[in-house]
RNA sequence: GCUCCCUUCGUCUAUCGGUUAGGACGCCAGGUUUUCAACCUGGAAAGAGGGGUUCGAUUCCCCUAGGGAGUGCCA
C-alpha cells in the first residue's frame, strides 16, 4: 500500500465528541502509520446550521489532540464543482426529479411500514411526464432530486468488516439535492473524495449503507471508489447506546477537567482492538501500531473511568517540563520542580496538584485528635534546630519515638494530619520539606 | 416492521476443531512504604441459551435471546 490519502469531514454543526474524535483518530494514525495525507474537510453544506464558531472549535479541538493535517478545505468553496457533478448524473438519466413533499413522503413511508414492507420510495418521480411536471410546478413545487440507484448488489472488500455486500434494491434512491436547491452531504462527499484523491474513506458502521449507494455514485461519475473501512461504533459503560451525555462529551470539557489529549488517544486507539489498553508515549507510536485488522467487529464501551485510569497513569509519569505551564497556572508557586516530583504521583491530573499548594506554600487547617495534643507538642518540641534537610525526618521521628514510645502508624498518622492536614498524601518528609521549619512549628503549635 | 452486523473473565480481547481457554486494565490478598501512589508476588474471574455436524466444539451450521446500526429533503 502505497502513500494513502484519507479525510475527516465533520460538519460544522456542533462540536467534536468521543465518538468523532475517534473516526479522526484512526484517520489520522492510519495516515501517518503508512506515510499518506489526512485531509480536514469541512462539511458545511447546509449553511443554516453550520457555523464558523463549531468551525474553529473542531480546528482548534484537533490541534489540542495532536490531529494535525496536511490540507483542509470547505464543501462551501466549492458548489460549482457539485453543480457540475449533478449535470453530469442528469445527463447520464441518473438524477432525476422529485415533487413528493417531505410531509407527503413520510406519509408514504408510515403506510409501507403498516403494512410490513420495508420504507423505499416508490420511484414516483422516475416516471413523471413533462406535462406532469409543469403541474406541480405550477403549483409552486419545487423538485428534489434523487440518484438512480442500480437495484443491483454492490459489493466491496471492508478494512474493517470483511466482504461487505448492499442490495440496492432495497434501498431508496437517496436525495442528493433538496428543493431549496442545497446539497446534502451525499454527493458533494464523492466529489471532494475523487478530486482529493481519496485512496481510503474510514468512518463508523453507521454509513455502511451509505457507502453502499456511494459507491455507485463514484462510479457512476467515472472514478473508482475509495476503499472502505467502517469501524463498529462506540456504546456506553451500560452497553446501550452511547449516551446523550457522553455522546456529546465534548474535547473542551475533556480539557477543563484535566484530562490530558494523550490519554484521550490512547483509549480511543486502542478501545475494541485486541491490543492492550494501557497510555502509549505518543500519537507516533500509535500510529505504528496502527492496523485495521486489529479492529474488532463488536460495538466497544466506551468508560470514562478508563480514561482517568489512563490519564492518571500518564499524570504519576509526566515531567516538570511538561507539566510547568499548566501547574503556573494554578498557582506560580506550584510550579517547582520538586514539589512537583513529590505530589505527581498522589494526582490523577496535573490540576489535582492544587490540593498540595496550600500544604507545602500556604496555609492549613492542622487536624489534630484530642489524644495526640500532648505528642504534638512534644513533636513541636523536639524539631531539629537549623534547616530542615532530608536527614531532619529520620531523625526527629527517631527521637519522638525514644520520647514517647509511639511506633509505626500511632507515631506518624498525627504528624501527617497536624502537618499536612489530610490523611493521605505524597511523603510527609518531604512535604515538610517543602513547607519549612516556620510552618512546621506553627502547625504542631 | 424490514435489512445488516455483533455476542469469550467486570472491561478490551487471544484462540483460525483437540489448549490446564492466554494476556492486559480493573478488582482482591500478601510484600514493601508512616499513608497514598508506584513497585513486586499471588488470587478470584469467561465461551448468552438450545439444537445440530463431528471421534471431538469457544471455534462450523440453524434457532432463540440480547446488543448495535440502517431504514431522513441529517451527517
Amino acid at each position: 500500500m502505497t502513500n494513502p490519502v484519507v479525510r475527516f469531514a465533520p460538519s460544522p454543526t456542533g462540536n467534536l465528541h468521543v465518538g468523532n474524535v475517534r473516526t479522526a483518530l484512526i484517520n489520522w494514525l492510519f495516515a501517518k502509520g503508512q506515510g499518506g495525507t489526512f485531509i480536514l474537510r469541512i462539511d458545511d453544506t447546509d449553511l443554516e446550521r453550520s457555523t464558523a464558531e463549531f468551525e474553529q472549535g473542531i480546528r482548534d479541538d484537533l490541534t489540542w489532540l495532536g490531529l494535525t493535517w496536511g490540507d483542509t478545505f470547505k464543501q462551501s468553496d466549492r458548489f460549482g464543482q457539485y453543480d457540475a457533478a449533478a449535470d453530469k448524473l442528469r445527463g447520464m438519466g441518473l438524477l432525476y426529479a422529485c415533487y413528493e413533499t417531505a410531509d407527503e413522503l413520510d406519509r408514504q413511508r408510515k403506510l409501507q411500514r403498516a403494512r410490513g414492507k420495508p420504507p423505499i420510495y416508490n420511484r414516483a418521480g422516475l416516471t413523471l411526464t413533462d406535462e406532469e411536471k409543469a403541474a406541480y410546478e405550477a403549483e409552486g413545487r419545487k423538485p428534489h432530486w434523487r440518484f438512480k440507484l442500480s437495484g443491483a448488489r454492490v459489493q466491496w472488500n471492508d478494512l474493517v468488516r470483511g466482504e461487505q455486500t448492499i442490495d440496492t434494491s432495497s434501498l431508496s434512491d437517496p436525495v442528493l439535492i433538496r428543493a431549496d436547491g442545497s446539497y446534502l452531504y451525499t454527493l458533494p462527499s464523492c466529489v471532494d473524495d475523487i478530486d482529493a484523491g481519496i485512496t481510503h474513506v474510514v468512518r463508523g458502521e453507521d454509513h455502511v449503507t451509505n457507502s453502499g449507494a456511494q459507491i455507485e455514485i463514484f462510479k457512476a461519475l467515472g472514478g473508482a471508489a475509495p476503499d472502505m473501512a467502517h469501524t463498529p461504533l462506540l456504546v456506553g459503560a451500560d452497553g446501550a447506546s452511547l449516551s446523550k451525555r457522553l455522546g456529546s462529551l465534548g474535547m473542551g470539557e475533556l480539557r477543563n477537567r484535566g484530562i490530558e489529549p494523550l490519554a484521550i488517544c490512547s483509549l480511543l486507539a486502542k478501545l475494541g482492538t485486541s491490543d492492550n489498553v494501557e497510555i502509549r508515549e505518543s500519537l507516533a507510536q500509535l500510529a505504528e501500531e496502527f492496523d485495521f485488522g486489529k479492529i474488532g467487529r463488536a460495538p466497544a464501551r466506551f468508560d470514562e473511568a478508563d480514561l482517568m485510569n489512563l490519564n492518571a497513569a500518564l499524570t504519576h509519569a509526566m515531567s516538570f517540563d511538561q507539566a510547568k505551564d499548566r501547574l503556573t497556572a494554578i498557582d506560580p508557586l506550584a510550579a517547582n520542580e520538586a514539589f512537583w516530583d513529590l505530589v505527581r504521583e498522589n494526582c490523577q491530573t496535573v490540576e489535582d496538584a492544587a490540593r498540595f499548594v496550600p500544604v507545602a506554600f500556604g496555609e492549613i487547617e492542622p487536624l489534630i485528635d484530642a489524644d495526640d495534643r500532648d505528642f504534638i507538642s512534644a513533636a513541636a518540641a523536639l524539631l531539629p534546630e537549623g534547616d530542615l534537610t532530608s536527614e531532619t525526618w529520620g531523625n526527629w521521628t527517631a527521637a519522638l519515638k525514644a520520647q514517647t514510645g509511639r511506633k509505626g502508624k500511632g507515631l506518624f498518622m498525627p504528624l501527617r494530619k497536624a502537618l499536612t492536614g489530610m490523611e493521605r498524601g505524597p511523603s510527609v518528609g518531604d512535604m515538610l520539606q517543602l513547607m519549612g521549619r516556620e510552618r512546621a512549628l506553627k502547625r504542631l503549635s
